[in-house]
DNA sequence: TTTTTTCTGTTGCATATGCAACAATTTTAT
DNA sequence: ATAAAATTGTTGCATATGCAACAGAAAAAA
């Protein structure tokens, strides 16, 4: 959006200046959070990956949200009366930095002019936030599988500039994050396949339409 | 979130101080923006309520959005690449404020101290804005017509207070919200009120498990 | 390396959901 | 008040999707 602000930078800042925030590490499949109990717990992404999941009493396990370096994620952003268990995962290793969001309203020992930023900075990472959920609502809104196969193809396709692309994901875990059976999704790859929509080699993905 | 926000208040300071915003009032149905053109505008419902409508190429209609009073939308908040059109309609009569993402980062010619609050109180409804389009995810997840249907009921129950609630939509328009072919929906309804799941009068519902 | 686990690819079958169509009812417009 | 338009309620039918199950490939662990 603003082409002055600098993510980098701001999480660099981020990382040195205030003690009321946390950093911490986390390998591979291990877990980052969750989200019971109610912290107000706000979560930023420095390196690495993490998904968000969700298991609902069938099983069937949902991949709610997949967050990437700047991303924001904890369980500020979910209304308390939840039903859901809702753990967060990472998927690589990955560094996570950890506030509260009373963090952004009381000031911090040291008195760092660092929370007169933190907010305004926090507003263009929270835009960022509802960009990438507007985004997973057009999919998930979508009515059939070769729809949200295709929108999503296409944003990746528009990310990458090419008209082939890797997928963030395996296609188990794609199946979870369109919400739809992966044999199901399988199905409907190979007849796009065998249509011509497109072309699939390993996870690489090439548009032919 | 923080209990000291007071949205009205901010809402009565939007309208009074700041001369890079304006108001418009909107009679129910009108068309209160389009998502076409990328003028990273920001708007905030302040009476009234308005839905973000997509029609897809076969016809379908999807609210993709409804927005209720201090509730902000615009096409800032969306991914400038969407192939989509997606408008914005009054469905009651709406008083709408609206302003550019750049104001916030501009003095105006008054020099009202009002952008300082500005940026730190549009944290708190990008919050509530993330809240919300997490809860949609939520229920656009689920993978079942009444799972949708039982999760939103939920929600509403809880917002109410009682088991008993009037639904903010006609069922036409919850079809629509929920994503699902209506007919389907209105047999999964009744379903639900033969297995003693639900009672139903009008646009009331009462829940019964 | 070998073993174990996870992922991919595929298919038959059951069914939930979408689609079309219509009458009855309610709401909105004239 | 009357006509027009939209919503609700319902059903038969077609099919897209979910489910279960399995073999082979690939990746991870030992």
């Amino acid at each position: 959006m603003d082409a002055n602000f600098d993510k980098e930078l701001f999480i660099e800042k981020f990382k040195n200046s205030c003690n009321r925030i946390q950093i911490k590490n986390f390998k591979k499949n291990e877990i980052v959070t969750t989200y019971i109990e109610k912290r107000n717990q706000i979560c930023i992404v420095l390196s690495g990956e993490v998904d968000l999941i969700r298991y609902d009493s069938n099983g069937n396990k949902t991949i709610i949200g997949h967050f990437v370096v700047s991303d924001v994620f904890g369980e500020v952003f979910y209304p308390a009366n939840t039903n859901n268990e809702l753990f967060v995962i990472a998927r690589k290793n990955s560094e996570v930095l950890f506030f509260t969001y009373d963090t952004l309203f009381t000031k911090c020992r040291r008195n760092c002019d660092f929370h007169k930023e933190l907010t305004s900075n926090l507003t263009e990472l929270f835009l960022d936030q509802i960009i990438n959920l507007n985004l997973r609502i057009e999919l998930l809104t979508k009515r059939t599988i070769r729809e949200k196969i295709l929108s999503y193809f296409d944003i990746l396709s528009k990310r990458s500039i090419r008209r082939s692309f890797t997928l963030p994901f395996s296609y188990t875990d794609l199946a979870d994050f369109l919400s739809v059976d992966r044999s199901a999704m399988m199905r409907e790859l190979k007849l796009l396949v065998d249509e011509g929509f497109i072309k699939k080699h390993g996870n690489r993905i090439t548009l032919t339409f």
